[in-house]
RNA sequence: GGGGUGUUAGCUCAGCUGGUUUAGAGCGUCUGCCUGUCACGCAGAAGGUCGAGGGUUCGAGCCCCUUACAUCCCGCCA
């Protein structure tokens, strides 16, 4: 490594230890605390690698005055604490610098905010001042260990055999999916470039240009509203593989991802095993189509049990064709009625459903649920439930009975004390459907996922004879703890495939040709198969440090939830002229 | 586009059912004291258009309406 000595420092503020003692050092960084005693006056003085005490003897008039954050540089020597007097806080608290000379090399106004300690902050007043917010501790070390996982990553797929590429900002918009934020063409009058929301295009034009094993740590743009877990310009790992079935493109997750957990949280449990679980399956044990399996709880479908029985507002539901579902929540049996009343008013209120049926099985199953059930039925869900335990009923439409089960689940997990966040537990969720019903063209099929994904058939016929929505596609995620952590799968590379999935989805081929035009045209002239997938850089930093709740944290300079950066002031007006320069007029506001 | 929560000192917050002179606390700032602190301590001071506007009331930080901003969620994000 490149020596950090220079004229400002013969050391950093995080190496000095009891061997130096004697030494005269020179020191450099930022005041973190003042501990003012009169004529005895302590400095911790801070740097990106530690922080170091310097105690200066005799009154210090001038240095009183400095605020804390200005930068100095201060020459000393290096002394042994005594033993009652070593802070075991810091990495050179064996030691302290006895200061000798000392001057302001940059003075700090008083502070719109402490840098010292974890207080709250507004995130406006933050953004405000992020470089303050920034020499933070907690943020510091977050922002340095997502370095260090991007060095790993990349790493990681030079090892595994990767090459590294880079594709274009300025791009063409693409029709699918989410909007695209747009860039006008000074040159060509009226025209726009598009940010790209992921490198789709282009990786997979990489494969068909014979690369064979490409990947990128690529920055993707969406113009859609934000969320505490997701970012105006995030970061995936995205990779593409040629020649590769769909266990060929996970095996490149599972050789990465439960070793990154390990390399960055050493105290985390990481499950050893990823299982592979079916979408429908997902939805039906874990109401979610990204199930965190640290939590015990499974979800049951109870429809058959409540059919013909006489609590009649879910028997008619049932008849009618919604479902039931028992979520149970174990050992809660002794809760005290007002557990129970919380829970229904989440279910109205947060899950918009009309009630929260439940049984508690103590000795007796009880409940106005349980008074209207004959005894074979109630057996049927003590064995779902187990002893001292309670069973919480869902009954409506089988995808919204589904998540709102899910939701419920996770509530359960989490208020029960179920989940360990230093479990890390990952899975697969496959066997997506490829086509689902479009409410807006009168349920007519449309892609679920991309349209790029493959379908799962043995020939073409089939996407003649078959249902549409029977049709599974050859698409995955990669679950982390109940966070979508990666997305991917084989890619369509058949023109004839292609084209008949388009037309499924109602696309005529001209709508094919023309905006999927590079690809389409690419394939023409031999195609691998290929697949690929993306991971979601920030996501997995914010997991894995366990950093807050914002996925915001873990980006040196992220913009606020309406996409604003509040230091920079973007986004921000331009000039006439500049409109003029790329043909733009400023409409009125709808 | 819709909903929840919030906005009181530089920061983080308290402020009860509308009525105690001058709206409080901790941190920060400023002044003074202090030779072993490491969240130093002690004494004191300054600092407020209670987001803005309107209304109800004898009386509003508190109730009502409008509005701005923040944050979280839904829609949206394949």
């Amino acid at each position: 490594m490149l020596s950090l000595k220079s004229k400002y420092r013969t050391h950093t503020c995080g190496e000095l230890n009891a061997a130096n003692v004697g030494e005269t050092v020179t020191l450099s960084g930022w005041v973190h605390r003042k501990r003012d005693h009169g004529s005895l006056l302590f400095v911790d003085l801070r740097d990106n690698y530690g922080v170091t005490q310097i105690v200066f003897d005799g009154g210090n008039e001038a240095l009183e005055k400095v605020h804390p954050e200005s930068v100095i540089q201060i020459t000393g020597t290096v002394v042994a604490r005594d033993a009652d007097q070593v802070n075991d806080k810091i990495t050179t608290g064996e030691i302290e610098i006895q200061a000798k000379e000392w001057r302001v090399l940059t003075a700090s106004a008083p502070l719109p905010f402490q840098v010292f300690g974890d207080d709250d902050i507004s995130e406006e007043l933050r953004y405000k001042y992020r470089f303050l917010d920034l020499r933070r501790e907690k943020l510091h070390k977050t922002i340095l260990i997502r370095n260090k996982m991007m060095k790993w990553l990349r790493d990681k797929m030079w090892e595994l055999g990767f090459s590294e590429f880079q594709t274009p900002i300025l791009t063409a918009d693409s029709p699918e999916g989410a909007r695209c934020f747009l860039v006008p063409s000074r040159l060509h009058h009226g025209k726009f470039y598009a940010l790209p929301q992921a490198p789709q295009m282009f990786k997979q034009l990489l494969q068909v240009s014979g690369f064979d094993r490409y990947f990128q740590i690529a920055p993707c743009f969406r113009d859609e509203d934000l969320r505490s877990d997701r970012l105006l310009e995030f970061y995936q790992l995205d990779l593409e593989m040629s020649f590769v079935d769909q266990r060929d493109v996970q095996a490149v997750g599972e050789a990465i991802m439960p070793d990154l957990v390990r390399a960055f949280a050493p105290d985390a449990n990481v499950y050893p095993e990823i299982p592979h679980i079916s979408f429908d399956d997902a939805m039906l044990k874990y109401g979610s189509d990204k199930p965190d399996l640290r939590n015990p709880i499974l979800i049951s479908d109870v429809s058959e049990i409540f059919r013909g029985s006489d609590f009649g507002i879910f028997a008619n539901a049932v008849e009618n064709g919604s479902v039931v579902r028992a979520v149970p929540a174990p050992n809660t049996a002794d809760k005290p009625r007002s557990w129970f009343d919380k829970l229904g008013e989440y279910a109205t209120k947060e899950l918009e459903l009309g009630g929260l049926g439940y049984i508690v099985f103590a000795e007796e199953a009880k409940g106005p649920v349980a008074k209207k059930l004959d005894a074979e039925r109630i057996a049927k869900l003590r064995e779902i439930a187990g002893d001292n335990s309670s069973l919480f009923f869902i009954c409506d439409e089988e995808e919204k009975a589904a998540k709102a089960a899910g939701k419920l689940r996770n509530k359960l997990g989490a208020d029960l004390g179920l989940v360990n966040p230093r479990d890390f537990a990952f899975c697969w969720v496959d066997n997506f459907p490829f086509f689902e019903p479009d409410e807006d063209r009168g349920g007519a099929p449309k892609f679920t996922h991309n349209p790029f994904s493959y379908p799962v058939i043995d020939s073409i016929e089939e996407l003649s004879t078959r249902d549409p929505f029977t049709i599974k596609a050859a698409q995955f995620d990669m679950v982390l703890n109940g966070l979508e952590i990666c997305s991917g799968g084989l890619r369509n590379y058949n023109p004839e495939i292609m084209k008949k999935c388009f037309d499924i989805a109602g696309y005529p081929i001209e709508a094919v040709e023309k905006n999927f035009s590079a690809l389409y045209t690419a394939f023409q002239y031999g195609a691998p198969p290929h697949g690929g997938c993306a991971f979601g850089i920030d996501r997995l930093v914010s997991e894995i440090t366990g950093f807050g709740d914002s996925v915001r944290d873990t980006v040196a300079f992220p913009a606020n939830q309406r996409g604003q950066d509040l230091l920079m002031g973007s986004p921000n007006e331009v000039t006439e002229q500049q409109l003029r320069d790329v043909h733009i007029k400023i409409r009125a506001k709808n």
